[in-house]
DNA sequence: AAATTTTCTGCAAACGATTGCAAAAACTAT
DNA sequence: ATAGTTTTTGCAATCGTTTGCAGAAAATTT
């Protein structure tokens, strides 16, 4: 007895180390299910899942969906995932989902994925490259069957590390300098072309333009689309009139932008990496006392939602980005691969809205 | 043997029902950790655990922790969670995540939970009843620990089968009518005070409001309050100048306000439920000719993000909402119930954000 | 009717982790 | 050295589902 009472003691020392909340508990079983049809657990599993069903007789089936109905049985994923290895779940990885470009984009994942079964689970890195890696992290042990990244660098450790551990995934809004890989993005030469067009229309010839972070595919390629559209249009690229914002934000975007505007080149336009540092250009240009579109038109890229209703109103280059995100559940789901072995890159072909923060140049 | 072949030609018919793509298998388990330390695979869970680290000694426990991770460990979440049955998740129930109320939140939400060890899993019911029932489901069906709904109406069904199958759960943004429900919720009383104060202080005596639909608390409670603070400033409620849209949209926003606009009745400023709102009043004002502040004042509620940008920048109440998710997830976890058998409400406390969209009555 | 073939069903093992309990080992007191 | 107490560890069962295989039952062929 007292030997008892001493390892009740022992035992009571334990510390739950977890923040735990009262969890509700249904529990009917297979077995529940059996007893009441007749027949053995494993008969109600073939009868219960549409793929073995044929397996079963119409009247066993019949019968078990019924007391599955009227007993309120609920699978247990747990157990069926243990079994089977898969989790029916997709981690989606985004760099700040505060950002209105990526809400979008997860619903669109979200409505084509749930529609194939899978539930998607939504990580934010912060654009920190230590918390992708944490967040990538937490995502294995929740044992996800693939990934959709939105976060992806052109030298980006996440992805090889993906490569390397053969896990599904496909890129989504930003791709990799690796070509070989599943993804789907903005056709980022045609924006910049359809801007450099627009505002070459306008009468401009001295276009400079605020870029995103040139680690990011939505950085460099933007910026090199840039640089080769006005070769087209037979301007010459000024080096000083382009510079690179740190971040996609508006603080990083009003950094930039003051500096150009500082370095005092003359320039009568700015295309901007996307409306997020457009946005930070607009508070740049208003700290100089200067107007937009009188004194610089500015254009942006993504057509984010309330773009529409700032002053002025936003040129921009519109991306359907629910779309965006459909194709990309699509594909990792195999449905846009004709050949499995033979990685794609889907571009998203964008329009040009015009709006009143272009205008003639002076 | 050709038993074996019939039984092989019978089996092949069966049909994968899922889209499937190649899941990544890394199979490291406790039994391998046991091999390579020389105890049972008991003693290992024990070790990993640390509720149950002080079980076994420090030799163990260091030696384990070492060969877990040189073996690249990774426990199998969907063993323990049946043996547990806990998933360590929990199901974030939102209207609309592309309103940019919603992120902020999510955000909030997330951090916080993600410190005590849980996923969070999100769920759009894009303002339907029916998929919002849907998502429920899905959310059960994966064994949520608990619950957060943003997505609470007066009275709400789905309110009402958490409560009856005892799912934990608590509310943000929105609540219900029932008093003892855990919520955490803008102080909309306070909020609509300081908009009635701050238009009655720039003279404005003809205060006219587009509220959202009356089965959410942030409808009813928003239009109770803006009837009491006229009354606090010796106004009379005018029920002609009151009206509401039937979602917390632009575009329901917009039609409310034309429906105000053309009953020919004076006003000289409006306050509308919510920014969304708000922007579709702004709609209306201009398309029915009239400029705001000059001829209209105009005051929104939550500061959503962009708000300050639009033209005109807008007057609107400031809502902490990364802080409000951050108190639900708290909520949910206990953290904030002295008395947990005595659910309460959280008001968040908030600011007067005056911008120019708000000028002297004419 | 008997033999053969096809369909259906139960058995048993597995998936990987946790945990109550009893036995073994270690420690302390006499 | 022996007895008593405490700590540690292994055993075995469990969680709920899936699935290969073999035997039983039903259907078809001879």
């Amino acid at each position: 007895m007292k030997a008892i009472l001493a390892n009740l003691a022992y035992y009571l020392k334990r510390i739950v180390m977890h923040k735990e909340f009262q969890v509700a508990d249904s529990r009917v079983t297979l077995r529940d299910i059996a007893r009441e049809v007749g027949v053995h657990p494993s008969t109600i599993s073939r009868a219960l899942n549409p793929a073995t069903r044929e397996m079963v007789t119409a009247e066993i089936a019949e019968r078990t969906l019924a007391a599955a109905e009227r007993l309120g049985y609920r699978p247990n994923t747990f157990a069926q995932s243990l079994k089977t290895n898969r989790s029916y779940t997709v981690g989606v990885l985004v760099p700040d989902l505060t950002n209105p470009v990526f809400p979008p984009i997860i619903k669109g994942i979200d409505r084509t994925l749930e529609e194939a079964g899978y539930t998607v689970v939504v990580a934010n890195s912060d654009n920190q490259p230590d918390r992708e890696q944490m967040c990538l992290e937490r995502m294995q042990e929740r044992r996800v069957d693939g990934l959709i990244l939105a976060t992806a660098r052109l030298e980006d450790p996440t992805i090889e590390r993906c490569l390397r551990e053969k896990l599904p995934f496909v890129l989504v809004n930003r791709t990799t300098a690796k070509n070989d890989i599943p993804s789907v993005v903005a056709d980022e030469t045609a924006g910049i072309k359809m801007l450099v067009q627009h505002l070459t229309d306008l009468g401009h010839r001295r276009i400079a333009m605020v870029s995103g972070p040139h680690h990011s595919s939505t950085g460099l390629w933007r910026f090199e689309a840039y640089v080769s559209a006005l070769r087209d249009h037979g301007l010459e690229f000024a080096p000083e009139l382009a510079t690179q914002s740190d971040t996609f934000t508006e603080e990083d975007g009003q950094l930039a932008a003051a500096r150009l505007l500082q370095s005092g080149h003359d320039f009568t336009a700015i295309i901007a990496g996307n409306d997020m540092i457009a946005l930070g250009c607009l508070s740049a240009l208003k700290n100089a006392g200067l107007k937009c579109p009188d004194d610089i038109s500015l254009a942006g890229f993504n057509d984010m939602r309330f773009i529409d209703r700032i002053d002025p109103p936003l040129t921009t280059i519109r991306i359907p980005l629910e779309e965006m995100g459909s194709y990309a559940a699509r594909m990792l789901l195999g449905d846009l691969n004709d050949d499995p072995s033979s990685p794609q890159t889907i571009r998203i072909v964008p329009r040009l809205m015009v709006r009143s923060s272009t205008g003639p140049a002076k």
